[in-house]
DNA sequence: AAGATATGTCAATATAACTGACCAAAAAGT
DNA sequence: ACTTTTTGGTCAGTTATATTGACATATCTT
């Protein structure tokens, strides 16, 4: 692997380090929000899934979280008895099914989101565009391998 | 909260769902290579701040973890016992441990390292040096909230 | 009608975390 | 010297999130 002049293995173990910590940091912020309904970190991804994606699948759901759909299943059991989503039989495949925010999920993503919001806000506010480009952009490279 | 023209609420939705990809693809590569030595990523997070600072005691450790002292000792048994790390008093103050990694420890964080620098070093390869720089420091800006 | 697909469910297990209580050794403060 | 604080370990029980494997049902495709 040919090394590039700014990228020696100390940067690259930096930013190994500082990806575990922005993905904590940024998912432990809801925390005490999501434990006032009693869900964890694992309703909270189905819940901003849903949100970004209204009426997604049961099988889109599994292909974005790569869970196991059992350990999905006591995620949405919970939010739907929660009634925080609820579900719809697919239009064109009635095998399916759709999955959607309701009033209350709209109001709890909304409460989730704000806070989160604030750490990406503040660390970018003070950015330019171009660092807030090349920052989507990299870590969109990092995810496609 | 001001909105800046190019930070719409979409783009930061966007950022907090890439966070998670992100981390949990870098961290998911070396899972093959930690199994082999029943280890898990609690494991392997350990072993990463070792290597990256070479002495380090046990609050220093929880500190950055941000786990329990319960929990993190359960993982420095599993690598003492493994001859993945070992324990020194400490030099000023005989109540720390130091951890330190032995020569497994070393060619076990070289094996992993390998596979996760994969995932970094191809996003980057083609990103010129602003954008690395920028990535970094958007990273940073985002865990000193 | 047969086979594939989408989803659900039962059961057992693993991993990684937690809370709470308590203990010992060593350092620091008086 | 005595007391308090700090550092670390440990016992016990619990929770959250995931896994594997097997099997069931409804619906779509061929």
């Amino acid at each position: 692997m040919k090394e590039l002049l700014y990228l020696k293995d100390d940067q690259i173990k930096e930013f190994i380090e500082h990806i575990f910590y922005a993905y904590r940091e940024t998912y432990s912020d809801p925390k005490k929000i999501l434990k006032k309904h009693s869900f964890g970190t694992a309703h909270h991804r189905a819940i901003h899934l849903i949100e970004r994606n209204n009426g997604i699948t049961i099988s889109g759901l599994l292909k974005k979280l790569k869970i196991t759909k059992q350990s999905l299943n006591r995620v949405i059991r919970d939010l739907v008895k929660n009634k925080t989503i609820y579900i719809k039989k697919g239009d064109i495949d009635s095998r399916q099914k759709q999955v959607f925010l309701n009033e209350k999920g709209k109001k709890l993503f909304d409460e989730i989101f704000n806070v989160q919001k604030k750490r990406i806000y503040n660390a970018l506010k003070n950015s330019d565009s171009d660092s807030v480009i090349k920052f989507k952009n990299v870590l969109h490279k990092i995810i496609n391998e």
